[in-house]
DNA sequence: GATTGTATTGAACGCGCGTTCAGATAATCT
DNA sequence: AGATTATCTGAACGCGCGTTCAATACAATC
């Protein structure tokens, strides 16, 4: 066996991850190297290889790691039957999770080009899964007669991009609240789809 | 003097942007070296250097001129005096641009962080000349009461970020055309802002 | 055809990259 | 106490990076 408490590999896999997350976010995964995160960190560059196989496959950990938590975190949102609550649901929540993780959404906005084929076209699954489930309302509201949308495909990318964008330049005590924020971009959402 | 006609600069300067500005979109501009772009170019990596000073030089140029280009073009549109003619006329214009140069749009919008403060700063300020066009029309609409929109500002930021989202789903033969596409975000931004 | 000066080559510079690995360190188990 | 083993160091690997510069090629002019 091995050491269990006392054992700093419950503390460095995490650090790692974390501190890649934020130097990744901020300069862009192809110009952190190793070191730098490692430095940051507090050990080798060498260690870094006992927690990922190499560059890439850490960065895929960190998107795979939080679609699936997005995909969770959504998922466990109770599913009100009205379309109209499902559509505020759907608003406030990207939005709060989005703020709250705005370090991994723009990795998951910009870095997946520095995939290979294989990863890429998972992340790209989980991301299309989750613009499905925004689509899915978006056309139980048609099929209601309680949206107009006339391409709801389009129209949740198009949602999703505007939602998205929040965290380009949201700054925490800035002039409007999260709460604010959530009550802004909810009115131009219910009305772009109104019926 | 020098060979005129004939001569090599006024063909490599223009072909190294573009090889530049393709090469960068593609992959980041940090997973891009000058030796990738100037065997692109057909030309050794040190030539690079009669036209530009250096790599991050060669990023802001693209982008300070993508900038100028796009400020440019949307002056140049006859301007409406109506607010709900002069929305549709931003919404069309910014997604015709945006779809004629993909590959500018997707650098200004995620290589900003490469530059250096003042040259960050420069294009930073440009960006937020041309939200600000967007804001006045939402402005001059709110005041007519024409619009309603709980704050014009985020309603820009949310407006541009939507629009700029076609450029990552849109491939030219897909289901939807240009002109179907700016329809069906009008349709959307126009209700978005509905009085 | 010699001269001029721009356009370009090709080699070199020091440096940092991702990754590997033998060996040191220290916490746990017997 | 001694053996075991997870954790980490520190040096090394070959390689490609951005950039510089003397030498060269060559079109335009005289």
């Amino acid at each position: 066996m091995a050491r269990k408490t006392g054992s700093h590999s419950e503390i460095t896999g995490p650090r790692i991850r974390a501190v890649a997350r934020a130097l990744f976010a901020r300069h862009g995964f192809a110009a952190v190297s190793m070191r730098q995160i490692a430095a940051e960190v507090g050990v080798q560059a060498g260690a870094l290889y006992l927690y990922t196989p190499d560059k890439e496959t850490l960065l895929f950990d960190l998107l795979k790691a939080h679609m699936d938590e997005l995909l969770a975190a959504w998922d466990a949102v109770p599913a009100g039957k009205d379309p109209l609550a499902r559509l505020e649901a759907f608003v406030r929540f990207h939005i709060r999770f989005n703020l709250d993780r705005a370090e991994a959404v723009f990795l998951s906005y910009m870095e997946l080009r520095n995939l290979g084929p294989e990863n890429f076209a998972v992340i790209e699954g989980l991301r299309r899964d989750y613009e499905t489930r925004l689509e899915t309302i978006l056309r139980d509201g048609v099929a209601q007669g309680r949206f107009v949308a006339p391409d709801p495909k389009v129209a949740s990318l198009a949602i999703i991009a505007m939602l998205t964008g929040v965290t380009t330049w949201y700054r925490e005590g800035g002039r409007l609240g999260r709460e604010a924020v959530g009550d802004v971009y909810w009115d131009m959402v219910r009305k772009a789809v109104a019926a």
